[in-house]
DNA sequence: AATCTTTTGTGTCATATTGACGCAATGATA
DNA sequence: TATCATTGCGTCAATATGACACAAAAGATT
């Protein structure tokens, strides 16, 4: 008989709750999601996972990502809960934890599961995709090849695109999702991604320089073809505090 | 031995899962929150309830509203989640249930909680407060009178009121708060207390009628002093296209 | 080495929006 | 009938916005 290791130990975890993570990165004027290939088959997941009994969710979800990206401190936000009945039947990847031999794994994922969705900004640059024990694969993939995962996966997804365009004005979406140092055309492409829509460059910079939540350095971004760019950094203490109020309208 | 009615029976719900409900009203210029008073105690608490094991959430929030209000097809949305370890220790209710004599009471509420916080917006002119098992009184409060809640109610009344200064532009705080008819005052001060600010007067009519989401009536709101002040109704469809987009700001 | 092409840095200008405020009309109350 | 808080409807200067022009930079092409 196999003994399970304890970090596949399924009576650990909170019965009937589970998590689900979209983590965004940004790259080659991209956004990114990060999905991971159950094993044995051609079906792709969100990385997720479950809650352990003394665990708070945040905690939960921190360890996760970590697992799936060697990263600590990743910014991440409950977006949205996911408990329709009937979500979580013919789960892929019960049949994948019953081969690998874990106790009660055909039990556990016959529970009905009320998933936490967690959206996640991380430095594409610095994480590391690693596969859980159920996957054999963890990559990014770009917003087009999402189109197909598992369960109500890319309703969770959709859902995740949504609040980040709606919280576009008061989350630090630019500090997280770039490198230290970005030039503006770069973080214009990072809004005109998030927003779907092609912004004007000379009244975006404009804008962005009139929020004073930028450093201008000396530096420019060289190595590129054309007129090399100039690097920015985020001023942290304004840029904060201009997301306060929300960075652009209000009352 | 007290044998316990069906709707008081806990083992038909989902365990460690329960739901919280921050119900808004306006009613004298003030935003109103729905609370109970817990049976033989002094102490309140937002609405709640749990999640029968074959029941979405968006139906057992619409059937927990639906007793404390007698209201149907109310709006509601999920706003956060609320799942620390210790967040339901010494629950106040355990007490009366126990003392009520369902079965399973104390081990019920002993239970480690993942609450999901939904806010719900309401014409207070329609609701009926009714307490439930636990409870014996509902009744509106001011915001400002929701200052003790039990456990951590405040953090998710705190939490549901940011979510809705959030949304002010994307969500019909005004048609599901306010009655059918209207005054421009009076949609004003619903902005007003949401936002925590004061908004000019003529400005604030300037830029509501600029967003062609107003049907301007013959009639006006007689009966108070002072000069009468038309009233309005919302146009229904210009306003839920205005709100796709947000009704302000945006890039 | 001169030229081409694309991208970036910076600025202009007409128009639209905003914020601050004025004033007469209204209608219950004194 | 005078009072007075409130409403309806405006004005105007300051600011923000959207659309666009032009020169400088830097690798690619010849």
């Amino acid at each position: 008989m196999v003994r399970p290791k304890p970090d596949t130990d399924l009576l650990q975890f909170l019965k009937h709750v589970s998590l689900d993570c979209v983590v965004f990165g940004f790259h080659d004027n991209q956004l990114k999601i990060l999905l991971t290939r159950i094993k044995n088959t051609e079906l792709w997941a969100l990385p997720g996972g479950f809650v352990r009994k003394e665990e708070s969710l945040e905690s939960a979800a921190n360890r996760v990502l970590n697992e799936r990206t060697g990263l600590d401190n990743i910014f991440l936000k409950p977006f949205n809960v996911f408990g329709d009945p009937g979500r979580s039947e013919k789960n892929p990847i019960a049949n994948e934890i019953i081969i690998s031999g874990v106790n009660n794994g055909l039990e556990w994922f016959n529970q009905r599961f009320i998933s936490v969705g967690f959206y996640a900004l991380v430095d594409f640059s610095k994480a590391v995709p690693s596969p859980d024990i159920f996957s054999d694969l963890c990559i990014w993939k770009n917003l087009n090849e999402t189109s197909s995962l598992i369960l109500d996966h890319n309703k969770i997804l959709n859902s995740a695109l949504e609040t980040l365009r709606l919280q576009v004005n008061y989350q630090p979406l630019g500090y997280n999702l770039l490198p230290e140092k970005f030039t503006m055309p770069e973080l214009q492409n990072l809004y005109e991604t998030i927003l779907g829509k092609d912004l004007d460059r000379r009244n975006f910079q404009r804008r962005m320089l009139s929020f004073k939540i930028l450093n201008k350095l000396e530096e420019r971004k060289t190595g590129g073809a054309h007129k090399a760019p100039f690097l920015y950094e985020f001023n942290l203490q304004n840029y904060r505090q201009a997301l306060q109020n929300g960075l652009y309208g209000g009352w």
